[in-house]
DNA sequence: ATATAAATTGACCACCTGGTCATCATTGCT
DNA sequence: AGCAATGATGACCAGGTGGTCAATTTATAT
């Protein structure tokens, strides 16, 4: 027994999916102090005793959905790095939002669950984590930045972790205003197009 | 006895301020679900039969102390807009980034309370504070940009609406890091004039 | 079929929460 | 001084929390 989900991975998958899903479900809607393991194990259909079996404590859990999240926005960015080496910084930063939107669509649950952890928050660990988060971040944008310089697209005596830092301003900014847009159901109003010109042209251009 | 907070405001000033200054730690410190009346009723030095007295609920008293916090920030707001109408958009912008510098240093605590309330929590009345800054957001940010389009320094083309968020986005961004560094007293290394510089050039003229 | 081991259960625990209200203390008035 | 009214108090309440563990059910091996 090395791991701590040992005793849950080892469980069959059916019943995994249950409480993974009631938990997404759970602290996607409150977050960690108000999150109710109470009402994870009513939700999965399993006993009390049987989900502290699983997961020794409420953080460990938190952290179990955690990576869970975490992995599969790196599937997302890893995508959108390898398919869009050769482009321009234009088109590269509008497929990057492109993937962001795809995300928030297909894990609005898990989408929560991040701006959650990021805008605020006690989640157990949270400097960790958003130090981790913010890592990834630079270094992905820090790439995309870097090319551009190297291609003179941007200018190369830019100083770059400050250029990361308010590219990472804009998109995250960008992305939790089009997650709370989606949430509402009016989705209609919002032209996704007219913003992505609008950020790669503020990051090119300027307002000028 | 028209207002709810009449009784409060009744009180020996001395006395309201040990209230205040308990409170505004607690919701500081904890989000508002979590914050406890308890550890506000021990910190004032008060009865909790009183704190209840003088607010009926946790969520008025949350209230009381939001608006305190709210016509803080306008004072620094209007003093801002007030004392720099005739400068450039860039030195305009400059003094707005000083005045929120300013006071997140002599609010760091009031300061705390918004960036909970904007980037996530539960407050009560979340929705309709977050729109009420929203709103006031648009409306400052959204004067200083017209004046500059007017003035030809912006493109006078622009999307007013998305470049008001733009400049939100960073704004609000680097702001908060800026509490985060103060915070953790290692601004040794935090070059703000560097900072500011970084922004004004960012949206003046992009980053090529 | 039986004995053993492992998994599951939910009543139970100590603790904390926002909020109440009978009781007591203080004040002002005659 | 005595009375009334108002202010302050903290024990108390119902309800919820994360977490435990003896007892029970289920699975495994012979």
């Amino acid at each position: 027994m090395i791991s701590n989900t040992n005793k849950f991975e080892q469980l069959p998958e059916e019943k995994q999916s249950r409480i993974v899903n009631a938990s997404i479900s759970e602290f996607a809607e409150k977050d960690y102090e108000t999150a109710s393991m109470n009402t994870v194990v009513n939700q999965a259909g399993i006993s009390k005793g049987s989900l502290f079996n699983y997961f020794k404590t409420k953080s460990v859990l938190y952290d179990h959905i955690y990576q869970l999240a975490l992995g599969e926005v790196k599937l997302y960015l890893r995508d959108v790095r390898d398919e869009t080496i050769d482009l321009s910084f234009e088109n590269r930063l509008s497929k990057v939002v492109d993937s962001g939107v795809l995300f928030i669509t297909e894990h609005p649950r898990l989408a929560r669950i991040y701006f959650r952890l990021v805008y605020s928050g006690d989640s157990p660990n949270r400097k960790k984590i958003v130090n981790e988060l913010q890592d990834m971040s630079d270094d992905y944008l820090g790439n995309i930045i870097q090319d551009a310089m190297d291609r003179n697209e941007l200018n190369p005596n830019l100083d770059k972790s400050q250029s990361v830092f308010f590219l990472d301003a804009v998109l995250n900014r960008f992305l939790k205003e089009y997650h709370l847009v989606m949430n509402q159901r009016s989705q209609d109003t919002f032209d996704k197009e007219e913003w992505v010109k609008g950020i790669t042209k503020l990051f090119t251009k300027g307002l000028s």
